[in-house]
DNA sequence: TTTACATATATGATAATTCGTATATATTTT
DNA sequence: AAAATATATACGAATTATCATATATGTAAA
């Protein structure tokens, strides 16, 4: 992955939002991030599934719900980016990570994985 | 400066180029840069423009020249992503530095910031 | 003060990205 | 097996970004 198509991926508010709120959460499911972020289901998903196939996000589906994760292996700056910019940027993301913890009938994970 | 913003200038192949040249050798002017990078000096001249105008770097003219150096005012983050990615992607920008370093008649500087 | 060099900007064309809507697929529940 | 829920994708429209070319501006040298 070159470093433009990385940054290509965090140039945009609704990619951008997700990875953050994932790298924060650790796993996050669609119907999740599509509450928390307030937008339409189709906007995340088709986000999502960029991140995908990018190599930033790796997904896992569990009974009706796919929960996305950062992909463990990417490289060691990407991961360092990401972290340096969720880490300065709260203000950016606390709309969204209020909207979530407000969210009921969150899906329950079993065999959570990267914590 | 929004996250989303800063990400949008580090997404284009040009202007990723001039920053990373810049941070690496401190400061640069135009037609070096556009040495650097084998592009037209109206492309080059455009990004840079772009740059400074999002607050990324400042310029400064001596002469004929306009140098371009690294915002020292960007917020720690912005300027921490910057260094990981300049670090960690030499690769990305070797046949520019050798273009840079094979150039004749580089401008000499005077009053030399940021060293 | 004319010429040359360095840089910036305007313009219209093209390409790339993003979007909402509709719809398809997959899973669970009834 | 039908209905309900969660997610993904196809499609054309609309927006945004990028580009090459031409040209303007600013400085230095002749």
């Amino acid at each position: 992955m070159t470093p433009v198509q990385f940054y290509k991926c965090l140039a945009d508010e609704t990619r951008l939002r997700c990875l953050m709120l994932i790298h924060s959460e650790h796993e996050l499911c669609v119907c999740e991030l599509t509450a928390a972020i307030d937008e339409i289901q189709p906007k995340v998903s088709r986000h999502l599934a960029q991140l995908r196939k990018c190599g930033l996000l790796l997904d896992r589906r569990q009974g009706q719900w796919v929960f996305y994760r950062i992909n463990p292996s990417l490289p060691e700056w990407a991961t360092e980016v990401i972290s340096t910019t969720e880490k300065h940027n709260r203000a950016f993301l606390e709309s969204c990570t209020n909207r979530l913890s407000a969210m009921g009938d969150r899906p329950e994970r079993s065999m959570a994985c990267c914590r």
